[in-house]
DNA sequence: CCTTTAAGTTTATCGCGATAAACCTCGTCT
DNA sequence: AGACGAGGTTTATCGCGATAAACTTAAAGG
């Protein structure tokens, strides 16, 4: 889904409202003024535009997310993938390992997760 | 390591050239023109920044890349999972398989990679 | 009433990545 | 000599993501 696309600011942006949803919208402007250095009038303008495309939601004052933050990294992660690893999640993982060492107790959790999409 | 960071059209250039190193000039602008729809200014304007960032090379009409492919790619992997995965790679793969079913075949794959950097 | 503050919109500004136009130098061919 | 193509640089243009200034409206409180 295109849709789930997010740029930079707007990743963060939807993260702050991730962790605090619901979240007053004063309040929300006081927590990416904070967070990200935001003015107040950036934070309306970019929770507007998201809202205009269905992520977010801002009724009577409470901002909430449309859109679960897992659909998005999915999307995120597959763009990567797609984008610059041909679509192959071995090339990756390879890349992404590299020379890096994992513990043994970090190869049993990825390989559960592995196992866990078998099915 | 910044230095292998690569916007996105700098990633499809550089992704030519090593598809084709070493490559004379002039067939790399025709190569670009080809696969990018680049006009010949464009393509010399971008292999300039990346030579002066050390990336690439042209020397005499060929040109050739400094960095290893693999390496921008660990860069770029890394990147993503730092930005939208709190650095988790487990994480990253939850989100990127998702319902997504494997074959038994691509996972015994996987556990391999996975394996080999267990050390 | 008058001020203050919450809540929000409209309309810029600005930097930068992406792309190219225009121009230049040399050698070679006719 | 003049044309032409290889090889290359310098200097724009342009769209867009990121950010904010300025303004508005409405409710609350003294």
């Amino acid at each position: 889904m295109e849709k789930y696309k997010l740029f930079d600011a707007e990743y963060k942006f939807a993260s702050i409202i991730w962790d605090n949803e619901p979240v007053n919208s004063t309040e929300l402007v006081r927590l990416c003024a904070g967070k990200l250095g935001w003015k107040k009038s950036t934070t309306y303008t970019v929770l507007k535009k998201l809202s205009e495309r269905g992520i977010l939601q801002n009724k009577e004052a409470v901002v909430t997310a449309l859109v679960k933050r897992e659909d998005v990294q999915k999307y995120q992660s597959n763009a990567v993938v797609e984008k610059s690893f041909d679509g192959s999640l071995p090339k990756f993982l390879t890349a992404f390992l590299g020379e890096r060492k994992i513990t043994e107790q970090e190869a049993k959790e990825l390989k559960q997760i592995i196992e866990e999409a078998v099915k």
